[in-house]
DNA sequence: CTTGATAGTTGTGCTCTACAACCTTTAGGG
DNA sequence: CCCTAAAGGTTGTAGAGCACAACTATCAAG
């Protein structure tokens, strides 16, 4: 890797991360606004129900206050329910609603017209790249730590 | 595309905007904190010497406010200069000073470093896919708005 | 029963940002 | 020439999103 390659993805990488914010998140859900943590906590309790706010946490890489008041806000707009753990009274089990799934489906819906579109902007070369590559830079990005 | 694979990607990119946040911002210059939004500024002031607040401000997608405040603080940090332009005395002429550059400099070896780590945990094919797909992602995220 | 760990909550403060209202400088008709 | 409108910036203000610290409640183990 030549130091050009490394300034080149170094410019990459963060051009991709402001733009994939924006592109990602701009109105994923018609009226209602969800903040990118929301969307990523919804779609992991749609994946994994039951788990604890200490675990959503971990996932999310929030702190434990954050995760408080951001798992709060989705249940008082009917979007999860808790419950606490009747073996461990000291922790809740998060389980996603049944609107909460409707909400979450319905964002993956519009990101995934918004990948199609995308897609199609895109030569099969490159999709394929992006398929090889980004898993890659993930695995190396976690390891790292 | 199947429908698999765009939920693929969108947890792929969702992934990778929050995880490459940290990965990119942690710790870049030993000592002092630098915000993603000042990185950005230095690089592109290192690369484009003499723009406009406005002009940074289109290249960072921030409002002129923001700016007009990103670019206060980075100036009494002396970072970067600001002058009237003598033709047009409403706008100024930024110009990073040596401190900015050597610490936009330092801030790049660091990365490059962590690229270059990285890299070393990726196969030649990834490596290349990721080279060949993420400009093109971005070509297509800019391109939708 | 006490002590310490674990799960979560609440108070507080910081950073980053946008929006609106404002000032200054410039450019273009009348 | 003015006068008006636009462009570039600044400041007041407010909101989102987050972390840290101090607290409560529950549990586990000696």
């Amino acid at each position: 890797m030549t130091k050009h390659d490394a300034d080149h993805l170094h410019h990459l990488l963060m051009d991709v991360v402001r733009t994939a914010e924006f592109a990602l998140m701009a109105e994923v859900v018609p009226g209602r606004s969800l903040s990118m943590s929301q969307l990523f906590a919804l779609h992991e309790l749609d994946h994994h129900a039951g788990m604890s706010q200490r675990e959503l946490g971990e996932r999310l890489v929030l702190e434990k206050s954050s995760v408080s008041r951001l798992v709060a806000d989705l249940e008082s707009e009917g979007l999860l329910t808790r419950e606490r753990d009747p073996g461990n009274r000291r922790l809740y089990r998060l389980e996603i609603t049944d609107a909460g799934r409707r909400l979450h489906r319905g964002a993956a819906e519009v990101l995934h017209g918004r990948y199609e579109g995308w897609a199609a902007g895109m030569t099969a070369k490159e999709r394929e790249g992006l398929a090889v590559g980004l898993p890659a830079l993930l695995r190396v990005m976690r390891a790292e730590r």
